[in-house]
DNA sequence: AGCACGCCGACT
DNA sequence: GTCGGCGTGCTC
């Protein structure tokens, strides 16, 4: 039987309502047996149509369904019951971000086998006879079997092929050994608990104004229940050792600790501190964990054995047995934003989290964003300030270069001052590093005879060149093709000339300009294989590179004492688009990358090209001057009523032809509500007008901030008889507007 | 999400 | 004549 609480009671009716992690507009109902003991958040088992499907109790029988349709629950598996403040969460998200009850829960349930029974592997112990083996003088062991004795007395048992590897020798000589009765067979789990990280270890010392941040924190852990800290500080001020104080407390306390980050295999240096700090790595989940791990980890974070866990944003919806503190580190990082599926951004729903189940949660940035800045100075979030500390790292300087003034020459995209101070960087043995968040070579490949553009046959997007790989790729559905030989419109040879630059581009020209400095190009699609991220990082510290050319992927976390010089090829690769937040994320990221620079005891420099050297990003990041920003900020975006003053949600209606698209667009345009409060814009055609095949147009919906949106949308989409072959998805808080 | 049922093209 | 394409609808 599962463990169960004792404040929960048995649901005492004969049926009761059943969620499976499905997109069903509700739970069904189902039939308990005389023999079942069931109570809500109990993991059954129950047949549907001709499967037999895992889902969770959610509490008495909702619909009045005839006896003959009502089927049994199959059975109840031996796991800890759903809790219900994640229950309640569950239902949260659903309504919150109109999606189906069971779609969320999915990503609760998101490891298929993690309900059956603990899965058991053979393992061999060492056995009475081989323990008098081992010492005994005349044994007559041959050496691989006194390997296997000495490794099995000494670490305990393993499994065959385990100790064959460390032994040395064949599975088979452990078989014997077993049979002749050296070794004893016994149940092993097949993936051991985590290990425990140990809170009564100490940590480096920290600075007063650390002392002060931690001892807040901490007393908030102790003291319980819900609220909001912003924990704000630049790189290098040790906002992360303050957090583990706070992670410490909760352990001490023996409750679990929930870190999300934005890039967990981004964050190798994080993991090394924590294990540093507690003696112990943190469990891990992310969407490449193997499913074996993803299995055993999921089961003992709902038995409780799995004390503290860093994630991705899908780890929020982890069955925890015993929250007690969830950290959100780089709160402001737009990746929070899960895009398909269920659309929900992580760190708002983790504070949701937290208050449903009363637990403190800190919200930790460098750069935080504006929503949780207006938080703060409303009073709902606490805010605890770290200031850079002295004597170490320092911020580098920021310039910006005027590319209307310092012209690269042609299709070149250095400019002179970059490419001067590129030069003095590596006469002085030092790094360098090219920022662009370009991936490929070119963004854009057209034909100099007719002016045709290559793009994708899927997406309204063009083709990049990719060089190193060979070929045009897709950035937005993966569609490949090679180059093609003539134009596709006008047959001409020859005539493709590529605009723009990628990072390939720019490894491409480093190299002309430098042909002795030794060049690395870091890109999602240049790392490939899980070290490979790793194992460029640890070549760039050992100054086995001069300059590292890359995108996003190199702007967080890393940080290498000989880097003194940032170009930020350019700097206004964000700011197009009319995206609400362009400028806020294009203040975050060039912070990011800039504060790559110079934080050992060398200076750095930041160079940013840019064509609008008077824009606000750029004289914000030019004149360290974050605040005025994100005052400037709040202020224009409460003059539009825009989030976090309004709120807004995307409606995107699509079909698999334009027609159909306009039509349906326009059908459901007639049905839109008039009510106080709300503005509809739209239809138009989504920024990516045609994505993976499908046709696409959007609606906006403007509130006020305390309108009734999501019931407003559940009118709307009723109200709207669309054909089943249209799609329409609803995001709710849009941050990308692609 | 699956898995059925159902009505139209190229094959044994 | 059937095998199979995936559009539509249902699952307690």
């Amino acid at each position: 039987m599962p463990e169960r609480p004792a404040n929960v009671e048995p649901a005492r009716a004969d049926r009761v309502s059943v969620l499976l992690p499905l997109p069903l507009a509700g739970a069904y109902d189902y039939r308990v047996t005389d023999d079942m003991r069931i109570a809500t958040g109990d993991f059954v088992r129950v047949p549907l149509g001709r499967r037999r499907l895992a889902g969770v109790v959610w509490g008495p029988a909702c619909a009045d369904l005839t006896e003959a349709k009502l089927k049994p629950i199959a059975e109840v598996f031996a796991v800890p019951p759903l809790r219900d403040e994640l229950r309640r969460f569950v239902d949260w998200v659903a309504n919150y971000t109109l999606t189906a009850p069971g779609a969320v829960l999915k990503m609760t349930m998101s490891v298929a086998d993690a309900l059956e029974p603990r899965r058991a592997v053979t393992g061999y112990a060492i056995a009475d006879a081989g323990r008098r083996a081992l010492v005994a003088a005349d044994s007559g062991l041959t050496p691989p079997r006194r390997r296997v004795l000495a490794l099995v007395g000494e670490g305990g048992a393993a499994t065959a092929s385990d100790l064959a590897q460390r032994a040395a020798c064949g599975a088979g000589v452990i078989k014997a050994m077993a049979a002749t009765g050296l070794l004893t067979p016994v149940s092993l789990p097949a993936a051991l608990p985590p290990p425990v990280p140990d809170w009564r270890l100490s940590g480096p010392p920290l600075s007063s104004a650390q002392e002060i941040a931690a001892a807040e924190l901490i007393r908030k852990v102790r003291q319980g229940g819900f609220g909001v800290t912003l924990l704000d500080g630049v790189t290098g001020s040790g906002k992360t050792e303050v957090y583990f104080a706070a992670i410490a407390a909760a352990l001490e306390r023996g409750r679990q600790v929930l870190v999300l980050l934005p890039e967990i295999a981004l964050s190798t240096q994080l993991l090394k501190r924590f294990a540093d700090r507690f003696g112990a790595p943190p469990a891990l989940w992310h969407s490449d964990l193997g499913h074996a791990q993803r299995r055993a980890t999921w089961r003992y974070v709902a038995d409780g054995q799995a004390r503290v866990v860093v994630g991705a944003r899908s780890a929020l919806f982890l069955p925890f047995r015993d929250l007690g503190l969830i950290v959100v580190d780089e709160e402001h990082d737009a990746s929070f934003k899960q895009e398909d599926g269920v659309i929900y951004h992580a760190r708002d729903m983790a504070v949701v989290r937290a208050s449903l189940a009363r637990l403190p949660i800190v919200l930790v940035s460098a750069t935080p964003s504006l929503e949780t800045t207006i938080n703060v100075q409303s009073g709902r979030y606490a805010r605890l300030h770290l200031p850079a500390r002295h004597g170490m790292a320092r911020l580098p300087e920021i310039r910006v270069v005027d590319m209307r003034k310092q012209k690269p020459e042609r299709q070149r995209f250095l400019s002179p001052p970059l490419v001067q101070a590129m030069g003095d960087t590596l006469a002085a043995g030092e790094q360098a590093m090219l920022f662009l968040n370009r991936r490929g070579y070119a963004p854009l490949t057209l034909c100099r005879e007719c002016g045709h553009r290559l793009q994708c046959p899927n997406c309204t997007a063009w083709l990049v060149e990719h060089r190193r790989v060979g070929g045009l790729q897709c950035h937005h559905c993966g569609f490949t093709t090679p180059m093609p030989p003539t134009c596709p419109n006008c047959g001409a040879a020859g005539s493709f000339a590529a605009c723009g630059p990628g990072v390939e581009r720019l490894a491409e020209e480093t190299t002309q300009r430098f042909p002795q400095a030794r060049i690395a190009l870091m890109a999602s699609d240049t790392l490939v294989g899980p070290h490979a991220m790793a194992e460029l990082l640890e070549r760039v510290e050992r100054h086995e590179i001069d300059v590292l050319i890359g995108t996003q992927v190199m702007a967080k976390g890393h940080h290498f004492p000989m880097l003194t010089l940032v170009g930020v090829v350019d700097a206004d690769l964000g700011l197009s688009g009319g995206d609400l937040r362009a400028a806020e994320r294009t203040f975050q990221l060039l912070h990011q990358v800039a504060g790559r620079a110079g934080r050992a005891e060398r200076p750095g420099v930041a160079l940013l090209q840019t064509y609008m050297p008077e824009h606000s990003v750029m004289r914000a990041l030019a004149s360290d001057d974050r605040d005025g920003f994100l005052a400037a900020e709040a202020t224009s975006r409460r003059e539009g009523n825009w989030p976090p003053f309004g709120r807004l949600a995307a409606l995107i209606v699509s079909a698999s032809d334009a027609d159909a698209a306009d039509r349906a667009a326009r059908a459901f345009a007639r049905q839109a509500p008039h009510i106080e409060g709300f503005e509809i814009l739209g239809p138009a055609p989504a920024p990516l007008a045609m994505l993976r095949g499908r046709y696409r147009r959007r609606f906006l919906v403007k509130a006020r901030r305390y309108a009734p949106l999501q019931a407003m949308l559940r009118g709307w989409l009723a109200a709207a008889k669309l054909p089943a072959s249209v799609r329409v998805q609803v995001d709710i808080d849009p941050y990308s507007f692609i």
